[in-house]
DNA sequence: TAGCTATATGCAATTAGTTGCATAACGATA
DNA sequence: TATCGTTATGCAACTAATTGCATATAGCTA
């Protein structure tokens, strides 16, 4: 145990941030925040995760920056809402983002500091832990799963239509499933 | 394709930070911010990364609370080094840590971000960048088919030692054979 | 009727992480 | 001899993200 497992330079390219994200939803449909924080949640929720704070900063900086615009619509009994925007600045924006490379993303997952510092304490508290984590990636698998069945009963032309996103939801699905094989020879191997 | 994949209750407990992941390193073995950066390239690479600048103002921050002490060696033709040793104050900082509930760690992945907006452009731009983190991904595998080769060859004592770090291991060798599975299933799409 | 969820937006303080720069000497390679 | 990689540490400025708080109404549930 003691080869480098990375080297800086496969690590290089432009910083991914919530910005593109945004502009990416935007590019298809206007939206306020709270729209923005819905979509992240049930389309991109398997590869972006960001809080109503952080998106609502976002678009306040992007909006003087010139990337987007907004219009405000009064409704009655609720709160006024910001319809967003993407202007030809955004757009271009976007474009150039697109074309750059950008960096793998990294991994920094807290669950793994524990089990490999597992030793410290009675192994039942990770195990613990693990078994409740387990729970939660069945439940984003099985609501990955329903997303997909969703998909498939869709028509050809719907299909073509929907066949990226489609392929970002598939990481997702083999993402889960690799993740609960894990847990699996986890679970053997403490048996 | 609209249920939501993620709810904000599924993601509650405490942040991990870098922290704890040095004062794990720190528990195992005393060593230098220049150590530990190694350590995290070719032990924890595969769940967790930082930079040597993140590294060292972590340190520092850790120093001023107390959970790390350091004696500076001296040495010849090289700068000096402060080779730090966790304190009882770390010790139990990290203890209260690992049974606490941490979150489940969060995906942000901008290459799925392109790959979801992929309509906008000339979709060449996105299988080429695909394919480049495909080399990237396939070589972190081999490299860590390497790690868990040398783990192989151990003894039964050496093996229970090592048998926590080798399921991080596990983890790593899992994720990326999925994230290698996704991108071939991508490039028959594409085909 | 009290609490919960959803709708809708935002600020302030803090923590976490990135990017760029700076210094300094050794040994190996070109 | 010039450059490159390794060892070794750090600051400053910035961007990104979290945590906690704050406001306000409607509808549903216990």
């Amino acid at each position: 145990m003691g080869q480098a497992a990375t080297s800086d330079t496969r690590f290089n390219g432009t910083n991914m941030s919530l910005k593109h994200a945004i502009l990416t939803l935007l590019e298809t449909e206007q939206g306020s925040g709270y729209d923005l924080l819905k979509r992240f949640k049930e389309r991109l929720g398997f590869f972006w995760n960001a809080s109503h704070q952080q998106i609502y900063l976002q678009l306040k900086k992007m909006h003087s920056e010139g990337l987007i615009e907004f219009e405000t619509q009064n409704q009655q009994g609720k709160p006024d809402r910001k319809v967003y925007h993407i202007t030809k600045q955004g757009h271009d924006a976007l474009m150039q983002w697109i074309e750059t490379p950008i960096k793998i993303s990294k991994v920094n997952d807290g669950l793994l500091v524990k089990l490999y510092a597992g030793h410290l304490v009675d192994i039942s508290v990770i195990q613990k832990e693990i078994a409740e984590h387990k729970d939660m990636h069945t439940r984003m698998l099985n609501t990955f799963l329903e997303l997909e069945k969703d998909f498939k009963a869709l028509n050809i032309e719907q299909k073509k239509q929907f066949s990226l996103p489609y392929l970002t939801l598939r990481r997702g699905i083999l993402g889960e499933h690799a993740w609960l094989q894990w847990a699996q020879e986890v679970e053997e191997y403490f048996k």
